[in-house]
DNA sequence: TTGTTTTATCACCATTGGTTGCAAAAGCGC
DNA sequence: GCGCTTTTGCAACCAATGGTGATAAAACAA
C-alpha cells in the first residue's frame, strides 16, 4: 500500500481495513507508523543486495560485473521506484532518522560489496588510479544518483531514451577512469565571493 | 520554517503564531499548505537559475564555464540542502505534483540554459561527440545526482571529503566526454532473465 | 472448572489541515 | 463627521489522523 499511494497518503486504518482488524491492533506489532515503512525498507534493501549479488555471480569478470551490477542496480531501482523512494527519501522519524539511514547496517554492505567490486576492476584492468576510493564513490555516486532521478520524476525535463542515458553514462564513466586524471588541487575559495562551502 | 524544520513538522498554526495571526488568515493567501511551499520553491529555483547566470557570467571560456557552474550548482543545493529537498523531493499536492514539477516553467529554462552552454563546450573544445543532447543530459543527471546524494543523508555511509568526490566527478566525466565512446548499442534484453525493463 | 495470558476492540485524546459565519476595521464618496 | 461597502481577522467548528488506555473476549494452562 505504501508503494502504491505513498506513506502519507496510507492511514493505519486503512491498512487495518485491508487486513480486517482496527488499527489500534497494529500497535501490538509497531510502536507506531514509521517502524512499518523502516520494515517494508529493511525488505526492500535485503532484495537489492540479492539482486546485486545474483548479477554479481553472473559476471565473473570484473569489468562485466562493475557494468552489470551498474545497470542492475538502476534497473531495480526503477522497477520498484516507490519503494526506492520511501527508502531513502521517504518520511523522518521522531529523531530525523529517514529509513534508509535507520537500516544503514543493511545498506552499508551493499555499498561495500561495491567498493571491493571496483577495487577488483582496478586490479583486473590497471586502471592508472591513485585514490581508488575516491573513483569508487565517484562511480557509485554517478550511479545512484542517476538511478534517484529516474525515479524522482520532475527533476529535468524532457529526458530522451533512458535507456540511453544510462548507457552512455556508464560508458562515459569508464572512458573517465581509464585516465582517471589527477586532480587539479582547485582552491575553490580562492576568489573572494561570498559565503560557500556551507556543509548543512 | 520549511527550510529548518521540514515540510511535515511546520504546522499551520505555527506559521501563523510566527507571523501574529490566526492560521485561518493564512487561507485569505494560498489555497492550501503545498501552495505555500510551492510559492517559496519558486523562489528558490529562481536564486539558482539567479546562481547560475552569475556563475557564468564569471568565465567567459565554455569549459571553464562548464566547471564553474557544475561546481556552483552543488554548492548552492548543499548551503540550501532542505529547500533542495522541498523542492524537488518534498511533498506532493492532492495530484500527485511535487513543487519541482508544478513550477517547471521556471525549472526548464535552467536545464535548457545547460544544454546551450554543453553545446558552446562541445563546439569550443571540438568534443568527439555525436549525441551532444545525451552527454549533455548525462553531465548534467550526473551532477544533479551528485548534489542529490550529498544533500540527503544516509544513502551512502563513510562517505571521504566531499570536494574531493566533487572535483573527482568532474575530472572524470571530462576525460570521458573527450573521447565519448561510441555506445556499444547493448541489448539489455538479451538475456533471457526475468522480467526487467520495467518503465514505472 | 479455575486462573492467567494473549488478542482484539471500543471509546477516547490531541493535533492537524481546512471551512464558515461574523464582527471589527479600513476605505471611500459626500 | 456620516453612511455605506469592502477588506481583514478571528473564534468556533469540522473531519481525519496518529496514538493511547481500559476492557472484554478468546486462548491457553492447571
Amino acid at each position: 500500500m505504501f508503494a502504491d499511494r505513498g506513506y502519507e497518503a496510507v492511514t493505519l486504518r486503512a491498512i487495518a481495513k485491508e487486513i480486517g482488524y482496527t488499527h489500534a491492533v497494529i500497535y501490538q506489532h509497531f510502536p507506531d507508523k514509521w517502524h512499518i515503512l523502516a520494515e517494508l525498507s529493511s525488505e526492500t534493501i535485503g532484495l537489492l543486495i540479492q539482486n546485486f549479488d545474483a548479477i554479481a555471480a553472473k559476471h565473473p569478470a570484473p569489468k562485466e560485473r562493475l557494468f552489470a551490477t551498474s545497470r542492475g542496480l538502476i534497473q531495480f531501482c526503477t522497477a520498484h521506484p516507490q519503494q526506492f523512494r520511501n527508502v531513502f527519501f521517504g518520511p523522518e522519524n521522531r529523531n530525523g532518522i529517514r529509513a534508509g539511514q535507520y537500516i544503514n547496517d543493511i545498506g552499508t554492505p551493499l555499498f561495500q560489496r561495491f567498493v571491493q567490486l571496483f577495487f577488483d576492476v582496478a586490479r583486473d584492468e590497471g586502471l592508472p588510479s591513485r585514490d581508488d576510493i575516491v573513483v569508487a564513490h565517484t562511480w557509485w555516486y554517478t550511479i545512484f544518483g542517476l538511478a534517484t532521478l529516474m525515479v524522482i520524476q520532475g527533476v529535468v525535463p524532457d529526458l530522451p531514451d533512458q535507456n540511453l542515458v544510462v548507457e552512455q553514462t556508464i560508458a562515459t564513466l569508464w572512458a573517465g577512469v581509464q585516465v582517471v586524471p589527477r586532480l587539479p588541487k582547485r582552491a575553490v575559495s580562492k576568489r573572494p565571493g561570498r559565503s560557500s562551502a556551507a556543509k548543512q
